[in-house]
DNA sequence: GCCAACGTTGGC
DNA sequence: GCCAACGTTGGC
């Protein structure tokens, strides 16, 4: 399995809007962007993810999975935009905000903190316990820690 | 709201 | 294929 990051804005898609829809999830479109686009494109269905909220936030609310490989976007009118569906699996305890990340040693390489612009970014097996013990979230169960 | 970083576009 | 102009992202 492979760890992920998204970025979404809360106030044009929050995480408690990934939430209400459910086990059928999301279409992840939208993004315009080729090192994103392939990073999607490298996802398998059962991936995990962390949903960041940028903008307006900065922190870690939830993690998600990948419940659909990659496929056309629905949103382009151009053929090269792929992008995968996802679906919330558990809420963060705990968010963890850009600001914890930055001040984390362990955290420095993260994409996150050196790609600031990148909206899908891989997450490091190591990374993704570190952030998950920050959040007060047991990596395995997904259950409260 | 500002602006730095950076990806993309398009003229040459 | 270079690079200036431009647009967008996203932290502050």
């Amino acid at each position: 399995m492979q760890y992920w990051l998204f970025k979404s804005e809360p106030f044009k898609f929050s995480w408690d809007d990934l939430v209400s829809k459910g086990k059928a999830g999301e279409e992840w479109d939208g993004v315009r962007n080729y090192q994103a686009r392939n990073n999607m494109r490298a996802m398998k269905v059962g991936d995990r993810g962390f949903f960041y909220h940028s903008n307006k936030g900065l922190e870690v609310v939830g993690i998600c999975e990948v419940c659909a490989l990659s496929h056309p976007d629905s949103t382009a009118d151009d053929p090269r935009w792929d992008c995968v569906d996802i679906r919330a699996i558990a809420p963060v305890p705990h968010p963890v905000t850009l600001k914890d990340v930055k001040a984390n040693e362990n955290l420095s390489d993260m994409s996150l903190v050196n790609s600031m612009r990148l909206s899908v970014q891989p997450v490091k097996e190591e990374e993704w316990k570190e952030v998950c013990r920050m959040g007060g979230i047991d990596p395995l169960t997904l259950e409260p820690a």
